[in-house]
DNA sequence: TTAATTGTTCGATAGTATCAAAACAATAGA
DNA sequence: TCTATTGTTTTGATACTATCGAACAATTAA
């Protein structure tokens, strides 16, 4: 695995409302208390996962965030350049998955 | 886990040359074929970790990475604010080692 | 004491990141 | 077709980061 992947990776995870978007979609779910205060915790569990993949992720995640559409559009696309996650459309649907092969990697790091 | 402190961690590896430091302190060693190429590898191993500790670590990485001493110094200070290294000095003796709580959270990570 | 080594701190600069507002494009429903 | 919904792109403001060189402080060796 190149350093610079690695780079790209935490890159994406350091910035906080991108890696609140990030944990939405690997747990499949953003029923997150949030809406700004620094409550969501990593451990926090509690919803939704169907086979790994958020449906309508976009809206979900404008819905319980107070960011702007245009910043969350930002940062998706953030999370898609670093290879964190894929997302396809269909129709308006809007589904988003972590890719397990990112997810795999960053498990590897310090092994 | 505080998400925030996954965020000073993940911020304190999102940029390469720290990302190299803080490998080579991890793997006690900086004999990375490194200066200045992109050819440094996670995998490359090959060299002496003892106990955990980079003795002279400043100068050691001084030693192979192409940045002024004060860039060097900065980077140092961000991996210890971040968590992941401790460092200590005895005289000019100066010894870091990375600091397994952090390494643990990281390999907690999406667990 | 003097000189060399080791690392820190300060100030400047260039580049990057974060974010919002507004205009836009594509789809779906009435 | 008209309208609402959904997301993207562009633009621009502001703040943060990476980096260097120079001056500095502390330690060790001569």
């Amino acid at each position: 695995m190149e350093l610079s992947n690695y780079v790209k990776i935490f890159k994406a995870l350091s910035n906080e409302q991108r890696l609140k978007i990030f944990l939405m979609i690997h747990k499949g779910c953003c029923e997150s208390k949030d809406k700004g205060s620094s409550e969501f915790l990593i451990e926090d569990k509690g919803c939704c996962p169907v086979a790994g993949v958020l449906e309508k992720a976009f809206t979900k995640v404008c819905g319980c965030m107070k960011l702007s559409k245009s910043t969350i559009s930002h940062h998706f696309k953030e999370l898609q350049n670093a290879g964190l996650i894929t997302c396809e459309r269909d129709g308006q649907m809007y589904r988003c998955k972590v890719n397990e092969e990112a997810a795999g990697f960053i498990k590897d790091f310090l092994k």
